[in-house]
DNA sequence: TCACGGAATATTTTT
DNA sequence: TATTCCGTGA
């Protein structure tokens, strides 16, 4: 292909045969440039097929590649795209403005932040940093009384942040949503305030925090704007179902002049309201760019005629309509199966007959799934694969830079490139043998107290019994200078200190002290301590070295096991959806307020929607709910009376 | 003040 | 599963 041109109708030549490769709705959308497009493209459509083209397209057509902005959720997938567009075209697509919208944010804020009142050193909170915070002024504002049931740290961050992508008050995302904490009220909003005030004394932004500011600086000060703006002559959005309603107004923001903005989603995947996405932003797009051209792609290239029919039949079943009906052309196929298991060990034991049968008729375990709603619904099942000796992997669970040991390491770092870092001071010292809050607290203090050096660390002294592990840290930080060593080497010293700590603290010390490795590596890839902890915080690699090293060996053939959510965007040949049970999926939490349970209907959607060939449904024919005391026995009611020409019904026992 | 062990608990979570 | 919470005893 790469030799030949191929003549548009406009009598431009392009390299690429366009015509050939997309089909016309597809065609339509690569090839439409000026003015807001909105693109609907269902499941299996060719949605990053389309954009990966368009991008191609535009630097075909001579648009500088910084001047075209590729707005994704997540660092990988912009990459992927960029990588795919410079394979079909030629390098230049990889150097298109592609990122997330929180690095996006970060870039611009660094740049401007002094505008705000910032420091444009400004710190990132990821969310165990947001949650560490908030543990820490809990028990400063709240020391003794315990409440009961008061909420977790996490629930709080979770209640902090929703009330920011949704822009709404404190009170009213407890009342809706966190009901039972109600009685707990004031004391979150106490809380929530200091959480604010500390942030900004300390010039930490969480991620909300990127966004909002984001969003002030373009709203309140015009010149910046339009500096920001006019870099851009083309900006790209996917998976705009998912955007909340500071994110379409940054948008708007961005692509108010020229209006050359293009997003793409589909209505029907929108899975991610309960973090503030509004998947109503979808359709308002056309309100907020009056002229927009709306395409729809709707032949799916991905599941045979049996799944799509279900699949449809699922979506069929929203009291909101979506825009669109989905056909294939993949002849022939099975009917998907719902099948009705005795309890929950019997449903592992079934999916696992399945799943061997499937890998005995050369289906490769990497092409076949199990998921589920919530990520502990595969706890039973991970204990039965793991005694089967059937590799598997989970995704969506926890993340590299999550774990523990990592965010130690890191935390000497954060401490050396911000002495004032107190998170991270705690999170060091609390390491350390005989060490606890309080003297963790003064040894904070009397660090602070001496400004810009670790010297009030190297002066202090406690307790004979505490000092000998303080010591210790105190030799470490007397070595390390952070202006004289680069930063794998300030790791390679932070690594000889922590490992007996990691060695003392952990029985799987061994595959921890290999994902330390992972991050050395990772460490050697950069110049600026800054850049290191930024892109830590905000691109995370996300796959601990065992994974990672996984997906690139061919040999390794796992099964995936996933949330729902984690699994947007993939397919596999065959899928299991386990505990489609209802109660579970639809969340019980979800009964009684339409939007969730449309919600989980969409999920559903999802879920059915990854698999090409092969669909089964599994449910406990009975299971204990513990936080209502109810016992739930029935199908999901998003499978439950679909006809048997749909859907085949089986219960199995043993 | 700290360490430790056992019990309780968990919806989903691209940043 | 793995993390967090809480009470206990040193």
């Amino acid at each position: 292909m790469s030799n030949s041109s191929h003549p548009s109708a406009s009598g431009t030549t392009y390299s690429i045969d366009y015509q050939q490769a997309l089909n016309p709705a597809q065609l339509e959308a690569v090839t439409y440039s000026q003015g807001p497009l909105l693109v609907i493209a269902g499941a299996g459509s060719g949605k990053t097929r389309t954009l990966t083209y368009r991008v191609a397209r535009l630097v075909e057509d001579g648009i500088a590649p910084s001047a075209i902005l590729l707005l994704t959720f997540t660092r990988k997938a912009s990459q992927e795209m960029l990588q795919r567009a410079a394979k079909l075209l030629d390098r230049r697509c990889e150097m298109v403005s592609g990122g997330t919208f929180h690095s996006f944010a970060n870039a611009t804020l660094r740049k401007y932040a002094g505008v705000l009142g910032l420091n444009s050193g400004f710190t990132i909170l990821d969310r165990a940093d947001a949650e560490s915070m908030i543990h820490l002024l809990r028990k400063e504002l709240d020391p003794g009384i315990r409440q009961r049931s008061f909420p977790r740290k996490a629930a709080l961050a979770n209640i902090f942040s929703k009330a920011v992508n949704k822009v709404l008050p404190i009170d009213e995302v407890v009342y809706d949503d966190y009901p039972h904490f109600l009685p707990n009220l004031e004391s979150i909003e106490h809380l929530h305030k200091a959480y604010d005030a500390r942030k900004q004394e300390h010039q930490f932004l969480d991620f909300d925090d990127l966004l909002v500011n984001l969003l002030l600086l373009l709203k309140n000060h015009p010149d910046i704007r339009d500096r920001v703006a006019s870099r851009y002559d083309y900006i790209m959005v996917d998976e705009y179902q998912d955007t909340n309603t500071i994110q379409a107004e940054i948008l708007y923001l961005l692509a108010g002049t020229h209006e050359n903005i293009m997003v793409v989603g589909d209505d029907s995947q929108s899975i991610y309201a309960f973090r503030g996405a509004n998947f109503r932003n979808i359709m308002n797009f056309p309100k907020m760019f009056p002229g927009t051209r709306i395409i729809s792609l709707e032949e799916n290239y991905r599941s045979v005629q049996p799944i799509l029919q279900l699949t449809n039949e699922i979506i069929d079943r929203a009291k909101e309509k979506y825009t669109k009906t989905l056909f294939t052309r993949r002849p022939g196929g099975e009917l998907p199966v719902l099948l009705a298991a005795e309890d929950e060990n019997m449903q592992s034991r079934y999916v696992i007959d399945k799943i061997k049968e499937l890998n005995h008729q050369q289906i490769p375990l990497s092409q076949i799934a199990v998921l589920f709603r919530a990520s502990f619904h595969s706890f039973d099942l991970e204990i039965e694969l793991n005694r089967e000796a059937i590799p598997f992997i989970k995704v969506g669970g926890f993340k590299f830079v999550e774990s523990a040991h990592i965010k130690d390491v890191l935390a000497h770092l954060r401490v050396m490139a911000n002495v004032s870092d107190r998170i991270s001071w705690y999170r060091i010292l609390l390491l350390i043998d005989k060490i606890g809050p309080k003297s963790a607290q003064k040894i904070y203090e009397a660090v602070l107290s001496e400004k810009s050096d670790y010297t009030g660390l190297l002066g202090i002294q406690l307790k004979a019994g505490s000092m000998q592990g303080v010591e210790r840290l105190k030799s470490l930080f007397s070595t390390t200078d952070t202006h004289e060593m680069s930063v794998a080497q300030l790791g390679e010293v932070i690594l000889k200190y922590y490992m007996p700590i990691l060695e003392q603290n952990y029985d799987d010390h061994p595959k921890r002290a290999r994902d330390l490795e992972h991050l050395m590596a990772i460490m050697e890839r950069y110049e600026n301590l800054e850049h290191f902890l930024t892109d830590m915080a905000l691109e995370p690699p996300n796959a601990s070295i065992e994974d990672s090293m996984a997906s690139e060996s061919a040999d390794d053939d796992r099964l995936v096991l996933s949330t729902v959510h984690s699994a947007k965007g993939l397919e596999w040949d065959s899928v299991f959806v386990i505990w489609a049970l209802d109660g579970r999926f639809p969340s019980i939490h979800s009964f009684f307020k339409e939007t969730e349970l449309e919600e989980e209907l969409r999920l559903m959607y999802v879920a059915a929607t990854r698999a090409k060939t092969n669909l089964f449904f599994t449910f406990p024919g009975q299971a204990y709910d513990r936080s209502t005391g109810t016992v739930l026995s029935r199908p999901s009611r998003f499978l439950d009376f679909i006809p048997e020409h749909i859907l085949e019904k089986q219960y199995i026992e043993y």
